[in-house]
DNA sequence: CTTGGAAAGTCAATAAGGCTGACGTAAATT
DNA sequence: AATTTACGTCAGCCTTATTGACTTTCCAAG
């Protein structure tokens, strides 16, 4: 992969304490690198988990369904498809087979018995927890070797990357005013 | 984030400064909350692509062969699978229709006639830069939002979140004496 | 020169996981 | 009673990934 010499991403990305304004002119290249960031890094961010999941039969589909139901137990169906960005057929045949298979439970609503509220069981929790551990693993490890500084530009850069909505409900539950 | 100098990104300042500490104690649900940023940021940062990719009959994987043949053009079919980390049969599915359809152009290789050294058209080309517009905004704007400091840390932190290799990759081409 | 292996690329079949559309049921609301 | 809402399911399609089998090409050893 012979580069030219023209690849002046990293010079650029380098002095940031002197006056952010040289940083904020970005150059095409220097975003391409970001956006090859996201990319790679994100692929980083699913290899473990994925491979927990494929020796078990599921897939990112699954781990997404895991992942919320445990961070919100009691939530419902539509909840999960609003948050998850899916529709209900692709929900469901996930669904379906957790449950099926014992790792998720789902509650016929006390006030509303038409709403199913989602739980994990003891078996869901375990996997919850080994597919969050390694996920967590990873990122505490890129944290350490980041240091503070980074980690908080970046979750900062991470929110502004969302959609307006998607980073409202990420930061709703949270009562801070930012900015 | 506002720490000024002895920001972490600067030439070769590796050692994160002890100072950090209380803030590299992370709870398992602050982890949580960047195991969610990196899957909302993300969706949003494909979101645009999708859309323009949507209306035109294509996908992801035709992006990403796009974007990768547009940043090294001549690349060769090998080279790509490496890089994109999929099958070749998967690849050359993707590939099949951008040459078909005119973006991509396979040149048989002078000195070895088995490689393909691929390139943009000029309606790839065109393509390709609608796509990373769209994208490029998306980033720059989270990028004057957060400012330089907090870009820096998030470059840092995603090349600390992906496999080694393809930091190794991401990195390479830039002659930097990391550690 | 021939032959056999390795590398590059292609074709075929299969599966996961999205999607839309249509339909059905139970429960809540008007 | 009629409508809306929440959920489930069947059917069909698309994208994108997989493995297996194949052709073309190159190179090196006999």
């Amino acid at each position: 992969m012979a580069r030219g010499p023209g690849d002046g991403a990293g010079g650029g990305a380098r002095g940031v304490d002197s006056g952010g304004e040289s940083l904020l002119f970005l150059t095409d290249d220097q975003l391409r690198r970001g956006i090859e960031a996201m990319f790679f890094a994100y692929r980083g961010f699913t290899a473990d988990p994925d491979r927990i999941l494929g020796a078990r039969g599921y897939g990112r589909a699954h781990h997404r369904a895991i992942h919320f139901i445990g961070r919100s137990p009691g939530t419902t169906v539509t909840n999960l498809i609003d948050i998850l960005g899916v529709t209900k057929q692709s929900l469901n045949r996930v669904l379906r087979t957790l449950i099926a298979d014992g790792l998720v439970e789902a509650r016929i609503g006390r006030e509303d018995r038409r709403e199913r509220h989602l739980h994990l069981t003891e078996a869901g929790a375990a996997l919850e927890r080994a597919l969050s551990d390694a996920q967590r693993a990873r990122m505490r490890a890129a944290y350490r070797a980041a240091g503070p500084a980074a980690v908080a530009g970046f979750r900062r850069v991470l929110e502004e990357m969302m959609d307006t909505d998607q980073r409202a409900r990420f930061l709703g539950p949270r009562p801070e005013p930012r900015g």
